[in-house]
DNA sequence: TCAAATATGATGCAATTGCATAGAAACAGG
DNA sequence: CCTGTTTCTATGCAATTGCATCATATTTGA
């Protein structure tokens, strides 16, 4: 197919190298703050923030790597460490072996209501602050495009 | 500030999560393209592009440093293993010894634009195929006012 | 029903990254 | 000049990530 094998227009070059620098640039930023407060990094927040909002709490590891695009393998190690820290607590899923629940303690959604306390504001700073509420929903709109699946 | 301390609207949260999520799921596979075709990550490929595009070929560390926003002590130990394949290479920076040049090497160029061939095509894919022109220019310069230094 | 294919998680080991700090040179102020 | 501070780069060591593969359990289908 002949448009596989194009050049990218210089507009669609400039949007790719803006995403990843600002994306790059605000998340640095934001998780200077968490750890100057003294808190984990956002990969923590994201799966505790992912169980919080599940009916009870718990999720399996697969969904847990679609919702926050980890790894199997680096999640895997990652909920070795929050279970260590208390936050997580793994437990057997019945009917099926292979498979287990991930489940938020008290601990764990106390720490990620105290993260949002920084991460909130965070964002608002270095994201709310820099556009208008039009400028956002735009921002948001067009990224969704960006996640759509290709039109083959 | 009372700004500061405020929660993100809907709107922000949603650019934010958006955000990381498109350019996660970009990166990812793009990179994956790379590999595919045997070759090193984006990171190598931000470096030796700055490079090409510097007037001899060269650049300080801290140049680069700010353009593909790497950790200085990442990238020192990036450019040893660029210098160690043959990429790049340190000069010593004539009137202040503790500066470098990194300059990039015939290798290092050749390199450069056989990614190219594999890479462009992808941000075509992955990025282009995805937004119409006007899109693009105008994700690009939403995420230009994400970069712009805050007001306060 | 049984072997092969698939699905889910874990893990050994190498590579990379993060953090703190070192080393070395230049600079600033007295 | 000195001495303390800043700038630029490197590095020891711990933590994390990537890759390949394993282990186990389920599903498929011949």
């Amino acid at each position: 197919m002949v448009q596989d094998m194009q050049e990218p227009s210089d507009a669609v070059t400039d949007a790719w190298v803006c995403l990843v620098r600002a994306e790059r640039e605000v998340v640095g930023q934001i998780e200077a703050e968490l750890k100057g407060a003294g808190f984990p990094c956002l990969s923590w927040y994201d799966v505790l923030r992912h169980l919080k909002r599940q009916p009870d709490g718990r999720s399996s590891p697969k969904e847990i790597e679609d919702a926050v695009l980890f790894e199997q393998y680096n999640l895997s190690r990652l909920l070795d460490r929050m279970e260590t820290d208390g936050l997580v607590r793994r437990i057997p899923y019945p009917g099926d072996k292979r498979r287990q629940w991930v489940e938020i303690t008290d601990a764990g959604r106390a720490l990620q209501r105290r993260m949002w306390g920084v991460y909130g504001p965070a964002i608002n700073r270095f994201v709310g602050c820099k556009l208008t509420a039009a400028e956002a929903e735009q921002l948001a709109s067009l990224l969704l495009k960006l996640m759509q699946p290709k039109k083959d």
